[in-house]
DNA sequence: CCTCACTGAGACAACGCTTTCAAGCAAGCT
DNA sequence: AGCTTGCTTGAAAGCGTTGTCTCAGTGAGG
């Protein structure tokens, strides 16, 4: 900085000031200076006034792997809006439990970061405590999380929208399909198989709990057992709604190794818009993770800049039925004379 | 960290020279300044020591995006390592060609970072030496970068290795399907075509470059219209084999829709062992992005504690040969009297 | 013509740490 | 005893910024 203030023929504290791009500095000089900066290509240290300002100017992010497709994508989206606002990206990735225990027991993000993004869906109290000694915002994505600032979709609403376009399909029997975390049932979980109630109850039809099976995400035999559960009931699904987009496509598997046409026997909707939905052409609910990591960067931003703010702050985000070719109408039958069959 | 000198009644050096591990503290001292550190909750300033180390203890990431396979698996081991490394991962995305230029506009690793590691596959030669002259090392990974330190798998003998497996199994008919990026085909399209050549070359069979064609990838269409043009041919082809998985998995959806039964009628062979591999059950050839993130993660590590070493190194990593339900001995057919048809 | 408010720019003290350098001290040697 | 050696520890000088304070000009108003 030293140089570039010589070469300006300023000094150091209008280089200073010129860069950061402060009104008190006259267009002469500052033309000056953003050359001498250009020509010796320097850039400030963020090190050296975070120093003195306190602000890193940048936000850490604590997840449990990168290889997925939704932190993946909220972080796409989430560094160019971060680095819109003049910070930088960093990224805690804890992917087993001793890495995560590591990450507690020293919360490297603590004098490191401005704020702290949580996209670990299963803390347990103790975790959530600790993080709550930090001294700065935490924002958790994709989970709700009390008195705390927090971003995610309305599951509720989604899963109510897209039982209701099965129902508009013609459907009455519709068999739900569950995900066991490592955790037992996410919050989501609970929230998407509220929605699916909500729209039977809407429609007249009465709750039956056979129809609502479950398995562990990316466990072909578990999901397997799952259909064939809904297959042996005396009345079957002509519909199955999955949780999420990965046990959608397993059941569709299931399904065309069992034979059974998808959509002309059974039709099949999933959640979240997962890329594997599009390549199996699969009719699900979508939530963009990146309209998602958009508003978490956002609410960082303001939580930062505006200490003030309400610190406990929700964003809700709404989800998009998606329809692609698993949903048809169920196959005509003598107990739904008022269908018509599709092609 | 004055307060935990006063706490542990010593010397703000003490309990730098404590924290840091150095040797030239008395056990007793140590204990003392360690437990008011942990009483205090204390952590040191990267910001602070970075200023008078000169190091920032982190390693910076360009990387076009964080939505795919390959980088989020390569970052997900990465992150571990700089961790046991004391160190942490900055991420600079560039999803835009905005983002781009304003990364290579500004060079904000410049000196907020130790190290830089390149995710981006097309670079021009503009970019590349824009960053050569950051005063760091700078990691080109997946890629082979001249006289730059780089770690990638060996195509070559990936390819060679996959072709031959089909050759084994009894092809002597084997297409192979090109990948068109944005900018033509990358450096590993043309060693993976190589290594096929040379299979073929080792078994005696003439090429014909007709069995050979390109798609872009993700483009459904065009991918028809290649697997279209092998079929069409006066000997079609009895495998084909996809320079990478995601081409692969289409050319499987293409063969299924009219009707082609892969493996019995033709086999098809991938390259990447990419998630959607193990769920279409694809035959590929494996690489591992985990140990590539590990490598690059090493070799940074090597380079920023040891400017003397060899700042040109690569690193070469094998492939492995991942059979799975895609491939299969050709059809029995006159020409080929000593197959036994496949059950 | 003098004073006053105002604007633009420089000097300098932090910020929290590391790293010489020097000093204290106990033990070993002559 | 006096001197040297080796081992710990403390004092102080930065590292590269920012922000406060000060000061020199400049134009306006009395």
């Amino acid at each position: 900085m030293a140089d570039v203030a010589e070469r300006a023929g300023v000094s150091a504290s209008t280089v200073s000031r010129t860069l950061r791009g402060m009104s008190t500095v006259s267009p002469e000089v500052r033309a000056r200076v953003e050359k001498a900066a250009r020509e010796l290509n320097f850039v400030i240290s963020r090190q050296a006034s975070s120093l003195v300002t306190g602000k890193t100017g940048v936000v850490a992010v604590l997840a449990p792997t990168l290889n997925s497709w939704f932190i993946g994508s909220a972080l796409s989206s989430l560094g160019p809006l971060l680095r819109a606002a003049g910070m930088e990206l960093l990224v805690y990735v804890t992917p087993d439990m001793t890495e995560r225990a590591a990450f507690f027991e020293r919360l490297p993000a603590r004098r490191n970061a401005d704020a702290l993004m949580v996209f670990s869906f299963n803390l347990t109290d103790e975790e959530t405590a600790r993080l709550d000694d930090l001294q700065m915002p935490v924002i958790y994505v994709s989970q709700r999380a009390e008195c705390r600032p927090s971003v995610y979709v309305d599951d509720v609403a989604g899963a109510l929208g897209g039982t209701r376009h099965l129902l508009n399909l013609g459907h009455r029997r519709i068999g739900f399909v569950q995900t066991i975390g490592a955790s037992g049932f996410t919050f989501s979980s609970h929230e998407r198989l509220l929605g699916y109630q909500q729209a039977l109850t809407e429609a007249g039809i009465p709750l039956d709990n056979d129809l609502v099976v479950a398995t562990p995400v990316g466990h072909k035999r578990r999901t397997a057992e799952a259909v064939g559960r809904l297959l042996s009931l005396g009345e079957p699904p002509t519909a199955i709604f999955a949780e999420q987009d990965e046990v959608a496509v397993s059941v569709l598997w299931t399904l065309r190794r069992a034979r059974i046409d998808v959509p002309e026997r059974i039709s099949v909707l999933g959640f979240d818009d997962h890329q594997m939905a599009e390549w199996s052409d699969l009719t699900t609910i979508a939530q963009s993770p990146e309209e998602i990591g958009r508003a978490a960067g956002e609410l960082a931003r303001d939580l930062i800049n505006n200490p003030e703010a309400d610190q406990a702050r929700h964003i809700v985000l709404p989800t998009r039925l998606m329809p692609r070719a698993t949903t048809a109408p169920p196959p005509a039958d003598p107990d739904h004379a008022s269908q018509q069959p599709s092609s």
